[in-house]
DNA sequence: TTTTGAGTTGTTCGA
DNA sequence: GTCGAACAACTCAAA
């Protein structure tokens, strides 16, 4: 039934024509549906943004064009203020409705309550649809309506649900066909985005989003012996493979969430043994995903505080010339190192090396987890704040469901574990490729005629590590201690 | 309201 | 080398 003339879907982090409420609805809706995206240059010049989310989003903004173009259509394009512009947009197609997905971030709400204001009082109505998560912040809950705060439980709930209200993807674009409105209607739009103009580098490794390529990646890890099947073991080892790679794309949104847990549920049908292991552990994944948008959601000051009150009495060292090491994959502990390098040179990381890293900054140096937040940020292709709010208070035991404060990685220990034979070391520290297997973890320990001939000599070619590991770990463990046993005034 | 069981991802120490 | 205990209580969730 169609109830408007014309209406606009807003993209934000959907870039997608598949399996999006917010266009399903308006393509319901509407006889004409004009896609639109607005680039706001003050976000885009936020100290937040980094390169990497820039060129991704960018990228896949384009891609969706070039699909729009295909269908006879275009991408509405426009640059400023998003009230202003989403106003004029629609005055300029006559459209007198938009629809768009909600996000939960902080910011997002903000902008979202002032646009939807702006549009509502010139008699436009707005459809905030939920599309980003499977299920969404209130359809998640304990009885009487309080969220939850510990996985588990809530993972339960979430599966619970799955089983009597399960959400397939929408209809898809053939719903659209001849509906989309054309580029004469749109008028004049911004050309394809570039990061340069923003002043962002567009030379560096990202990984390329877009629908189509989001849509290969999840059949590829699907496919039997494609990666889901090991996928319970193998995630944990960054030499490996062994991850979905899809965050990116359910970062901007080129493939939908329920897209990827019905694939997910349909191979897991018809899979015993550890391949339906390997499936169940992804999708415990997604509900990850959901669990902390809806923790965001729920609890918004966590973008700012701890989670936990007491954790703001932990009197984190000011971060001096070892954060500069950290970043740069200088500490002289080479599975750290070895990961900041990775990020740095792929704006990736495997997510047990995200852990490690965080672990190490926050404990072993004492540095304020929010500083490595904001360092993943804008360094990160998958930059979440929810996902990585989460995972940053959880390493610094200062979140929801956080690590016990006496939990504590140690990076070595971990080295050997998860890369054995160094493999990944050496693939990301080429300083240490000559160094034997058996000195890889602690490089430092070689004798100096060995380091003279791997031509790692510690201290000239590698750092030597920046803290000892068994002093840095009690002091950590004295501090979380005192600290979130309300015992204020703690020193280092 | 009270009680009870449980809680992503670890490390170290000593038997 | 392997194994269990200690790390330290505390909050959450549900009965």
């Amino acid at each position: 039934m169609e109830r408007y003339e014309t209406g606009i879907v807003w993209l934000r982090r959907d870039l997608r024509l598949r399996d999006n409420v917010a266009l399903y609805e308006a393509s319901k809706a509407c006889k004409t549906v004009c896609v639109a995206f607005v680039l706001n240059p003050p976000l885009l010049a936020d100290d937040r943004m980094g390169a990497p989310l820039v060129n991704v989003f960018f990228g896949a903004i384009t891609a969706l064009r070039a699909t729009l173009r295909r269908e006879g259509s275009d991408l509405a394009l426009l640059c400023g203020g998003f009230a202003q512009e989403l106003t004029a947009l629609a005055a300029r197609v006559g459209a007198r409705a938009v629809y768009f997905n909600e996000d939960y971030e902080p910011s997002a709400l903000e902008r979202d309550r002032h646009v939807v204001e702006a549009l509502r009082q010139r008699g436009v109505d707005v459809y905030p649809h939920l599309d980003h998560v499977y299920y969404g912040s209130e359809d998640i809950e304990r009885a009487g309506g309080a969220p939850y705060k510990v996985f588990t439980p809530y993972k339960r709930h979430w599966l619970e649900l799955l089983s009597v209200a399960p959400r397939p993807p929408v209809p898809s674009l053939r719903t659209l066909r001849g509906r989309l409105a054309s580029p004469d209607t749109i008028g004049t739009t911004q050309p394809d985005p570039a990061p340069e103009s923003f002043g962002f580098p567009a030379n560096g490794r990202y990984p390329h989003a877009s629908e189509s390529s989001a849509g290969e990646r999840l059949k590829a890890f699907l496919r039997p012996d494609g990666g889901a099947d090991a996928y319970r073991n193998a995630r944990e080892y960054p030499s490996l493979d062994g991850t979905s790679q899809l965050s990116p794309h359910l970062r901007a949104g080129t493939i939908g969430i329920r897209t990827c847990v019905a694939a997910a549920l349909e191979r897991r049908e018809e899979s015993r043994g550890t391949t339906r292991a390997g499936i169940d552990a992804w999708i415990t994944e997604l509900i990850w995903r959901d669990f902390y948008q809806t923790i965001l959601k729920r609890f918004p000051h966590v973008t700012v505080s701890p989670f936990v009150p007491a954790a703001k009495n932990i009197p984190w060292r000011p971060p001096g010339t070892e954060f500069e090491a950290w970043t740069h994959g200088r500490t002289g502990y080479p599975l750290v190192d070895a990961a900041m390098r990775q990020l740095n040179a792929t704006s990736w990381m495997h997510n047990r090396l995200r852990m490690i890293v965080a672990s190490f900054l926050t404990k072993n140096l004492l540095v304020d987890w929010r500083m490595g937040e904001r360092y993943f940020e804008r360094h990160l292709a998958d930059a979440d704040v929810a996902a990585n709010n989460g995972g940053w208070q959880w390493a610094a035991s200062t979140g929801t469901d956080a690590a016990p404060y006496f939990r504590m990685f140690n990076p070595v220990e971990q080295s050997r574990r998860f890369d054995a034979g160094g493999v990944f070391i050496k693939s990301m520290i080429p300083e240490l490729a000559n160094v034997p297997e058996r000195f890889i973890h602690e490089p430092w320990t070689m004798p100096p005629s060995l380091q003279e001939a791997a031509g790692a000599r510690i201290g000239v070619d590698y750092p030597a590590p920046i803290v000892e590991l068994r002093a840095s770990r009690t002091r950590a463990l004295d501090v979380f201690k005192a600290a979130l046993s309300g015992d204020a005034g703690v020193t280092t």
